[in-house]
RNA sequence: GGUCCUGUGGUGCAGUUUGGAGUGCACGCCGGCCUGUCAAGCCGGAGGUCGCGGGUUCAAAUCCCGUCAGGACCGCCA
């Protein structure tokens, strides 16, 4: 149908006669026996001259045929890949009229998004999405082609499986023919990989769709891809090295250029330093230890577990009413006060400076390196809190673009194995149940003091974003049944929802670990886009509804017959 | 479950604080002119449920209440 595609055609191709198919991406008329047109398919854009245009309207579909010529003295356009040439028109076929489409093409414009989602098919044709899925697909291959030059080999997984009651809220698929029963689709394929590993595959990988019923984000959505990887007979060091090679490997792929190795910091370090488990070590403003400055405090705020503190550079400017608004921001997410100071030349200006001693003044202004014009901000609580708010207010008032500064991967090493205590007074695992413990705490499962111990779990960060997670897992059935005992998961409930691992393990196990990592969110940083719906070619919205085919739908009476269910009425 | 922001011709905005005729800008669309443009240019024209409902008022895009949709975030996401 077409010798070429529009944006190839280069000085070299002078003279040959071409047939181009497209879209008209715009048009410029000179009266009645002169026209430009701009031919764009996804290779690029090509101008044709032709003699007159009246009926060639945008996003009409062509297939044009002419002669490439030179571009006249002076005409070339420098800012096109083909501008040195242009099309000299005998021949043009109307493929396809088109109405006007919904909004504009060109990139000038932010459109909602809705309108952009509705009519997706028009605005896929626009270069940002064009060039994003390509980067998509860029990605996609190089993270293949990493895992199998590591020895990996790809190994699809259902998408029909047994719901677990552990982990983000399932989706379910009715039985029909099994009334009254559910599969679910797959959060990730957890179970599948280390049976494969049982199964003897020794490296596993595969590029999964997975899925959780849980609100959506900027960054997060109902379905989206991961990189699942799990290997036999390995450490937590070779999956470092495997994961590190293949985000390494997609990042040279889009950017050109390779990541230098990627930074490490423990769980509790990140904590401590950023107030967050996935920290943007783009920008400093760390949180600073003041507990010891106030260890004798009068000021009754402050006689608590810790104080924390972040410094505003040059933040004394900040107007009061932005205060009370950070201050209220804090008390949402669950802090009792925010105490701020001004940095000025001979005094700290602030509320509570009356109910601090000359000593704590001073020692506050050396833990924090203050200087005049900065602002001190801090939070007196529980530890755990005290770090959370910090650690949300860090973000609030210093975080940078999410593609501003280059890539910053970051490993995040010994996660606790547990991170609080359910209802019931159950720890709960920070990974999943079969993360093996970090050896030197595996006593500590008895009689030890449970919060503290470390697991051999970690995490991949990329500016801020949580990147992935994975964990060396349990092996042995004796290990795993502590856990679950110190779960509170009996033999019998631990036989009912996990049975068939527990069995699997019985024949046979090697030791074996593992990694997953998003996709979308990869993608997205890779592609200069803050925001994963940029980078998936139908995505839904943050209600999680898709505004091109509206669904989620209703399903007609007998549908719902045939697969056994009946409707609530709608409450009120 | 919660907090905040947004909703005005096809598109993107301004107008809302301080109520006074659907007022304005840019793009697009339709028609005319135009033989070297490339975000072409010039002239003319069409196009509106100010998201929706209610209230206050002589009068509501503007103030109040409710509601819908979208977005950002907190919770949630083993």
């Amino acid at each position: 149908m077409r010798t070429d595609r529009c944006g190839d055609l280069r000085i070299t191709d002078v003279g040959r006669t071409v047939t181009l198919c497209g879209w008209v991406d715009r048009r410029r008329e000179h009266g009645e026996h002169l026209a430009f047109v701009d031919l764009r398919d996804r290779s690029g854009v090509v101008q044709l001259v032709v003699d007159g245009a009246h009926d060639l309207r945008s996003e009409f579909v062509l297939r044009a045929t002419g002669t490439v010529r030179e571009r006249p003295a002076d005409t070339a356009n420098e800012a096109l890949a083909t501008g040195e040439v242009e099309i000299e028109i005998e021949a043009v076929e109307v493929l396809s009229v088109a109405e006007p489409p919904p909004f504009p093409l060109d990139e000038r414009t932010d459109i909602d998004e809705v309108l952009r989602l509705r009519h997706r098919y028009v605005d896929l044709r626009r270069p940002r999405l064009q060039h994003n899925l390509e980067v998509r697909a860029q990605v996609n291959s190089a993270v293949r082609r990493a895992m199998e030059e590591q020895g990996f080999i790809e190994v699809e997984t259902p998408m029909l499986v047994a719901s677990t009651p552990e982990g983000a809220r399932d989706f379910v698929v009715p039985s029909r023919k099994e009334p009254g029963s559910f599969y679910a689709l797959p959060q990730s394929p957890q179970i599948f990989k280390q049976l494969c590993m049982v199964g003897g595959l020794d490296r596993y990988y595969q590029i999964a769709r997975c899925l959780r019923d849980e609100d959506l984000r900027s960054d997060r959505q109902f379905e989206f891809m991961q990189l699942d990887a799990e290997a036999s007979f390995v450490s937590q060091e070779d999956v470092l090295g495997f994961i590190s090679f293949a985000v390494s490997a997609a990042a040279e792929a889009v950017t050109g250029e390779r990541p230098g190795d990627i930074d490490r910091i423990s769980w509790e370090e990140a904590m401590e330093r950023y107030g967050s488990d996935k920290p943007d070590v783009r920008f400093g403003m760390e949180l600073i230890e003041l507990t010891e400055v106030f260890a004798n405090t009068e000021f009754r705020a402050f006689q608590t577990p810790c104080v924390k503190g972040i410094r505003v550079p040059g933040g004394s400017d900040i107007s009061r009413s932005r205060l009370d608004d950070l201050t209220d921001r804090c008390k949402a997410w669950g802090a009792k006060g925010l105490v701020w100071m001004r940095v000025t030349p001979d005094e700290l200006d602030s509320p509570v400076d009356k109910f601090l001693t000359d000593d704590e003044r001073a020692g506050l202004r050396t833990a924090m390196n203050a200087e005049v014009g900065d602002l001190l901000l801090l939070v007196a609580d529980e530890r755990r809190t005290v770090r959370h708010i910090l650690g949300l207010l860090r973000l609030e008032l210093g975080r940078p673009p999410l593609t501003a500064g280059g890539l910053n991967f970051l490993w995040v090493v010994d996660f606790p194995l547990f991170e609080g205590l359910d209802d019931v007074g159950n720890p709960i695992p920070a990974h999943h149940p079969f993360t093996m413990p970090h050896e030197d705490d595996i006593v500590l499962l008895d009689d030890g003091d449970r919060l503290a111990i470390r697991s051999q779990a970690y995490d991949l960060v990329l500016n801020g974003w949580e990147l992935g997670s994975g964990s060396v897992r349990i092996h042995e059935r004796d290990v795993q049944e502590k856990i679950f005992s110190v779960l509170g998961i009996g033999s019998e409930e631990a036989q009912a929802k996990f049975g068939f691992l527990l069995d699997a393990f019985r024949y046979g196990t090697p030791p074996h670990a593992g990694f997953a990592f998003g996709m979308d969110r990869l993608t997205a940083i890779l592609a200069g886009e803050e925001n994963i719906r940029e980078v998936i070619a139908y995505p839904k919205t943050q209600s999680g509804t898709d505004p091109l085919t509206s669904a989620p739908t209703s399903i007609d009476d007998r549908h719902l017959e045939e697969l056994g269910l009946r409707l609530l009425p709608p409450t009120d």
